[in-house]
DNA sequence: AGAATGGACTTTTTT
DNA sequence: AGTCCATTCT
């Protein structure tokens, strides 16, 4: 196996220096001389839409043609499985199919995964590990949790999860992290994080962290295989250098390290992954880390309307963490950007239809050059719906995909039992499913025997005659370590789709979905089918090593949402804001611009949060290419009833006259001094904030018919929304700041309901977020 | 054991 | 509105 990785390919690049050439041709001097610049280290800082991705395909090509390189000295890191397919599709347009073979071009996560299948026994694992997404990585701390006694409710497991995850990527151990532990939370996460390792090694499974920081020991504890990769990998790459964490980090120098070599591109202003620790000094540290890297500015863009650029600039100058960049373009003016107020999520649905019905009847625009971003995954609902009536072709990017469905998630955990029995977590999944008489108080007894032993959950099953279980129940255990042991066996040796559809006829899933006959689980049943037909097509491209059923698990966790997805149909883009980045689309739409949901409400507290979310927002703009539509709706569903809400803070920053229009033509103006961002504090001081804003805004902007401005605001004190914001009825209003007996102080969110009925959401310094009944809670307005 | 019922709680974003 | 959990019923 270690021979197949460092194997010469076949046919020697054709390098010569005219092709080499080519390759730069079509490049603007900086990108040339990033291009060019090939011996050292090379720091890209480029805006959105300056070709940076383009830039760095073009490099590789270039190091290829110009014979600087071999194919399988490029190492090549991006952010998800697209980007590098692109990647690896142009360089092969440029240099040639067989020029440009054995590349070492993917996403961290999957490039260091497929390594570590050659090296895990260094590390004790063996080459068949699982590997855990977060559901999995959940299920083992559930039950730790359970064992040790720690209330759900009250440090979910959610959180658990993401402060344990936090410290693997920071390289922090379980000791010191005990060590460092400050507020109960990270006590908690303390005593979890080393039984929570232990019970991953224990099962052979990998969880996403670890794909990283395994090597990393790995190449501590084994010099001589960090020699021989740093040796293999000249030329070292990465993109969106701006969303590594530490982890990645340290692994990049690591391998960096001998020939120093190493091309990062990153934009600090589109860092959007701070919250899964992605640091974006990591670009600050390369400079330190490298004194002597040339560093290249790209802030030409090739992308944007002048006008959408200068929306753009206006939005990320609020930021005080950042680089100072000059973005310009030679593009036209462009049309004026256009700001929809609408009721309801469901109107905003409407108006989206109607405007892209509109452009592409009256413009000629196709379908496939509209995108609709959005926040939150659920938002996408109503925008669905609204095309679904419209009859517009649409796909979601991400949402639940394919992989993620229930009945998939199941039959593929059977499928990674029988590859690694030790799999714990699917162990659970799937132990009583479909119901085998297996229930919770045998599951019990089998991991305290288990724990007990010392042994895996798998090992505790194959010696149930020890557990002393009710005959019954042992028996049931042992019809089910018969189904797993039998298919394992013929794990290696039958086609990995057979092994898949005996697994989904034997456990019974396909009989069950079959039986139900309800149109839903007739779908599940053809998504099996569907999932077992994919795993023959799997097997077949790629032969049988590669092709085997572990290699076909493994490669499945990796896959995203964006991958997969047929691209050349003509149809409308929905997407989160997330999924959007590094994308580009002549028309998009930004919509749900609310307080509470763009910014989303916990993420408005802080500063630095607040920063994201708005650099987030500079994303979304940036996408745009001709046309931007950024929408709100004055009132969303939520929690199974429809609230009121405000437009979000991001509208009224904007101070760039001439570049928004309402959708009547009217000028926009925002209000910038509605929410006081007080400069010289850590956090925003949402005391300053103006509590009657909310009122007067509903009033004045009279709605969709902005021509009866006048008119609605003289009717206005018996209009709609009296009875919410009645201040002599309620007594309080968002924004307002109040105190509790118990909770203590806090700010007003929201007011819903009237009367005796009226909650309102605050959230409170200490405790967080709560509904209260206004007529129980006895606030008190503070200040 | 397992189904059924009722209640609390929920929403970030993702490799 | 949906999901997850606990309790109760069969």
């Amino acid at each position: 196996m270690q021979r197949q990785l460092f194997q010469l390919p076949k046919e020697e690049a054709r390098s010569s220096n005219e092709e080499a050439e080519l390759i730069v041709q079509g490049l603007n001097r900086e990108q040339q001389e990033a291009v060019r610049t090939s011996e050292g280290p090379v720091l890209i800082i480029a805006g959105p839409g300056s070709g940076k991705t383009r830039t760095l395909t073009h490099r590789i090509a270039y190091l290829i043609a110009a014979g600087k390189a071999r194919p399988y000295q490029i190492l090549a890191l991006t952010f998800t499985n697209k980007a590098a397919r692109e990647m690896k599709e142009r360089i092969q347009k440029l240099v040639g199919d067989t020029a440009a073979k054995g590349m070492w071009m993917g996403t961290f996560h999957a490039t260091f995964a497929r390594l570590l299948r050659t090296e895990a026994d260094k590390i004790g694992f063996t080459a068949d590990f699982s590997i855990y997404d977060t559901d999995d990585s959940e299920r083992i701390l559930k039950q730790l949790m359970e064992r040790f006694r720690i209330d759900s409710k009250q440090f979910s497991t959610r959180l658990m999860r993401s402060l344990i995850s936090g410290a693997k990527n920071g390289l922090v151990s379980p000791a010191e992290y005990a060590r460092l532990a400050v507020t109960e939370q990270q006590a908690k996460a303390a005593q979890l994080y080393g039984p929570y390792e232990e019970a991953l090694r224990r099962a052979n499974a990998m969880d996403f962290d670890d794909l990283l920081i395994r090597p990393i020991e790995l190449f501590q504890k084994s010099p001589e295989t960090l020699e021989r990769y740093q040796t293999r990998w000249s030329y070292v790459h990465i993109d969106e250098y701006q969303d590594t964490n530490h982890a990645q980090y340290v692994l990049a120098k690591m391998l960096a390290d001998k020939h120093r070599n190493i091309c990062v591109v990153g934009d600090d202003a589109q860092s959007i992954y701070a919250f899964r620790g992605a640091d974006i000094g990591n670009i600050l540290s390369f400079q330190r880390d490298y004194p002597d890297a040339k560093v290249i500015r790209l802030e030409q863009n090739y992308r944007s309307t002048k006008r959408i650029l200068q929306l753009a600039d206006s939005i990320i100058k609020r930021n005080q963490d950042r680089l100072d960049k000059e973005l310009w373009t030679d593009n036209r003016e462009g049309d004026y950007v256009v700001l929809m107020e609408a009721l309801s999520e469901k109107d905003e649905a409407q108006k989206i239809e109607r405007t892209i019905r509109d452009l592409q009847v009256r413009l000629g625009h196709t379908y496939r050059e509209f995108a609709v971003l959005y926040r939150t995954n659920s938002q996408s609902r109503s925008i669905e719906d609204a095309l679904r009536r419209g009859s517009i072709p649409y796909r979601v990017v991400g949402g639940t995909p394919f992989f993620q469905r229930k009945e998939i998630k199941d039959v593929l955990a059977y499928l990674r039992l029988v590859v690694n029995p030790n799999d714990t977590a699917s162990i659970t999944r799937v132990i009583n499913y479909p119901a085998r008489g297996i229930g919770e108080k045998t599951q019990e007894e089998l991991a305290a025997f288990a724990r007990r032993e010392g042994v895996s959950l798998w090992q505790a099953i194959e010696r149930v005659e020890e557990v002393g279980l009710a005959p019954r129940a042992q028996a049931a255990v042992e019809r089910f370590r018969f189904l797993i042991a039998q298919h394992a066996a013929q794990a290696t040796s039958r086609p990995a789709d057979e092994i898949a559809r005996s697994i989904a006829e034997d456990t019974g899933i396909l009989h069950e979905l079959h039986q139900e006959k309800t149109e839903e689980s007739l779908m599940r049943w053809q998504n099996v089918q569907e999932l077992i037909s994919g795993i023959a097509e799997f097997a077949a491209e790629r032969g049988d090593e590669a092709g085997s059923l572990s290699a076909f698990l493994q490669d499945v966790s990796l896959m995203t949402d964006a991958d997969g997805e047929e691209e050349d149909t003509n149809r409308v883009t929905l997407m989160t804001l997330h999924a959007s980045k590094g994308l580009e689309f002549p028309v998009v739409f930004i919509s749900g611009l609310e307080e509470g949901l763009f910014p989303l409400s916990m993420a408005s507290q802080e500063r630095k949060d607040l920063e994201e979310e708005r650099r987030l927002f500079y994303v979304g703009v940036t996408r745009a290419q001709e046309r931007l539509f950024l929408s709100y709706a004055r009132s969303r569903f939520r929690y199974g009833n429809q609230e009121p809400t405000v437009r979000s803070r991001f509208l009224d920053e904007i101070d760039v006259p001439d570049v928004i229009r309402t959708e009547a033509g009217g000028m926009f103006n925002g209000r910038s001094d509605r929410f006081s961002l007080g400069a010289s504090t850590r956090e925003i001081s949402y005391n300053e904030m103006d509590p009657y804003y909310y009122r007067r805004n509903l009033r004045q902007n009279g709605g969709p018919q902005q021509k009866s401005r006048t008119a609605a605001r003289k009717s206005a004190p018996s209009s709609e929304r009296r009875v919410v914001y009645d201040e002599d009825q309620v007594g309080i209003v968002p924004g307002m700041i109040v105190e509790h007996d118990l909770f203590g102080e806090g700010k007003v969110l929201a007011i819903e309901g009237a009367g005796d009925q009226a909650k309102a959401t605050v959230f409170f310094k200490e405790v967080g977020q709560k509904k209260l009944m206004l007529k129980f809670a006895k606030l008190r307005r503070v200040g």
